[in-house]
DNA sequence: TATATTCTTGACAAAATTACTCGGGTTTAT
DNA sequence: ATAAACCCGAGTAATTTTGTCAAGAATATA
């Protein structure tokens, strides 16, 4: 998992398909226009969540994508996780870094990061978004450490 | 804040330092060949963090680079904030994406991944991470998962 | 059937960022 | 004096991100 503009893309898109659910299949077009982001970017995005089953298809006029799931059950990470394809890591493997532990024991560090983003990005589902969205309606707060956040998460 | 390896850089020499603290000031060719990392880009990382008062330097032959203060009074999210200077982001105000209220959303819960990970890197002192070294040592276990970690961090 | 709409796919490219290198300097212990 | 170390800024190669572009396939509707 990596947290880029592409994961913010892609979660922004998939709130957006989950606020408009309602109308029937939402297009790409739809989305592009409401959200300022490129269409033919927002269409590599789709690619992959489709690929991971989030979301389904329906071709022709009329058509575009819904959602394979309820808004319950789909998770901020499932998203992030569709777009930003893992790698393989091979830190400890290839470069032989782990020699005398040091390094390791940064490692083990990273790692009960990694645990404690997953597990809140998994505690939020679209569902969650959804209802502070109606919540939060009319309150264009906190801009100024919204934007902090986003500058730290590197998401531009 | 951002995640990179530049941050996993800074904790690794801040660690290696604080484990050979009792040596007197530790040069940087010495942290280089310890962890296998550039000198020249420990330079600029020091450079950071010097004026970050986290370390001091003491110049000439024998000399080299000391905490400013005690392991556990340096907190890992420190060493990663001093490295990765914050840029200012302007991602509501300028471009007006807020302008429905479901980007704003998003942007709540990136503020939220933001307190989580400041949670918890502020939680964790080179202290914390000296004596985990101390009792994982000869546990060379479970480097898969770290691995998998770092892939998810962006961090190479 | 003709047409427009929409998804689908792959190749390519610009922009930004990262991760360095390089070449000099300055300070200071011996 | 010399060498060890910090100091500093410019430049640069590699990678990643963030798109653009073009062509094609499916399908609702007239």
């Amino acid at each position: 998992m990596r947290l880029t503009t592409k994961g913010r893309y892609a979660v922004t898109a998939m709130l957006d398909l989950a606020l408009h659910r309602n109308q029937g299949p939402v297009s790409l077009a739809d989305i592009a226009a409401r959200q300022s982001i490129s269409q033919s970017y927002l269409e590599q995005l789709f690619s992959k969540l489709k690929k991971c089953a989030l979301v389904k298809s329906v071709r022709g006029p009329g058509g575009g994508y819904e959602l394979c799931l309820a808004a319950k059950d789909i998770a901020v990470v499932d998203i992030i996780d569709a777009v930003d394809e893992k790698v393989d890591a091979t830190q400890c493997q290839g470069k032989g870094n782990c020699h005398d532990g040091v390094v390791c024991i940064t490692h083990h560090l990273w790692s009960e990061l990694n645990e404690e983003i997953n597990r809140f990005l998994g505690s939020v589902s679209l569902e969650t978004l959804m209802s502070r969205q109606h919540k939060h309606k009319d309150a264009h707060k906190n801009n100024d450490r919204q934007a902090e956040t986003l500058a730290m998460l590197n998401v531009k």
